[in-house]
DNA sequence: TCAACTCTGACGCCGCGTTACTGTCG
DNA sequence: ACGACAGTAACGCGGCGTCAGAGTTG
């Protein structure tokens, strides 16, 4: 055991990092070698070892090197700042990560119930999302989540089939020009409160969400192109008589 | 609204994205306008802008910008498979990250306890979790953490001192050559196992890890330095006797 | 002499940011 | 003629992997 130093390729199969880590950490100054040979051949004494581990351990809680090579320049303080530095960075990561691992699973969870599906609805899809993330708060998405489990997929689509029928019969009466204020199409407004309620679970707040949503975006692309103008400013007589 | 082409910096400023953006989605593919001028300035027709929308779309759910490409290339079929595979390789990352972050939490939290912390012993924490996390099922150590703090620190302080003033009596023993088996170092091996036992909490699983460790690690490795080789062999006899 | 090592130097990756210099439009 | 645009070309980042070519060691 009177080994006092090692080049680098067994260095390397002793720690397990490559030969050309080591010539890195060298170049840029992270870990050079405490002696060459005659030709320049690298030799690492148990210090530079230790220093080594040192780096590894640094390496492995996700410091970049430039931090390592600071935290190692202070001999008698460990850098409190950089770990809670750190910690918030990693905090954040974190957050994004699981925010966009939620959106890709109900991504596709949703398009597992249509049958084709091609780009223009997956991208659909997505802006989908980002529109809604834009109107209602991640507790309200949960809690639209929560009742859409709780629900199941066949009264899901029932409702969406309700709703197509629904404005169906609201294109009818409009072109046959029905008076907005007439009883049959303030039955159909009746209707869609109720179907609006079943979504919004009777929360005054999604309500309100959902409401700015179709103000703030025009209830073409709210609806995603179910409902255009023309007939959004039909049925809105229609609801402003029924308040009335 | 009879504007059929924009020049970069136009889409650039309607879209958020910068112009070097713009200009690198060209050069890679991604993104070819449709036109030029006479002079080779880019033209990006509506087409373009619905494709770029598409892009960030995309590119927000993390896709890397080749995925997006090859993504984009098949109009009539979603990567099912992209999603999928993008969704397990978040998931991983999420687990390392978070990981990471209770590492460095309980790092962190360690470190608050001592008062002068160098490097050393930084390193020392970080390898001394390494070691644990590799004799402790993630739920001995939750189970160990949680332990810790019902106990509070005050607690863990004093344990920390009963067991520093229990090794340094049994040194004490050892240097005057008590007979381990005698009633003075009995009494000594008896202590230890209540503080042991106060530490696993009486599950057996655990006090099983820590053994493990010790056997694997040896004493002194294990014991961060307080238990010297000789000192171990002195006190596994006394343990031997106590058992028979 | 031959294989297995060592050295230095350079390019490649990914997704652009950032100059730097030249040309065009109004 | 001037300023705000447009173009291309190039380097830089981080942390190495991966050659290439030349020298050393046993």
């Amino acid at each position: 055991m009177e080994r006092v130093a090692m080049k680098v390729g067994e260095l390397a199969k002793q720690t397990g990092v490559s030969v050309r880590t080591l010539h890195y950490y060298d170049q840029i100054g992270l870990l050079v070698p405490s002696d060459r040979t005659q030709v320049g051949h690298r030799l690492y004494t148990e210090a530079d070892i230790v220093r080594l581990q040192q780096i590894l351990s640094l390496r492995q809680l996700g410091f970049c090197l430039e931090e390592i090579r600071d935290c190692l320049k202070q001999p008698n303080f460990s850098p409190q700042n950089a770990i809670a530095l750190h910690l918030a960075r990693l905090k954040q990561q974190i957050e994004l990560s699981t925010r966009l691992y939620q959106r890709l699973e109900a991504i596709a969870q949703q398009l597992q119930t249509a049958q084709h599906v091609c780009i223009e609805d997956f991208i659909a899809t997505i802006e989908d999302m980002n529109m809604w993330e834009k109107y209602y708060t991640s507790e309200q998405l949960e809690e639209l989540n929560q009742r859409r489990q709780t629900l199941g997929e066949d009264k899901i689509r029932q409702a969406q089939v309700d709703w197509e029928n629904l404005i169906a019969q609201v294109r009818i009466e409009m072109e046959k020009g029905t008076d907005p204020a007439s009883s049959a199409v303030q039955a159909l407004v009746q209707r869609s409160q109720e179907l609006i309620g079943e979504f919004t679970g009777g929360n005054p707040e999604i309500e309100q969400s959902l409401h700015n949503m179709y103000q703030q975006e025009g209830a073409a692309i709210a609806s995603r192109g179910a409902i255009d103008s023309q007939l959004w400013e039909y049925f809105s007589k229609a609801m402003a008589v029924s308040k009335h």
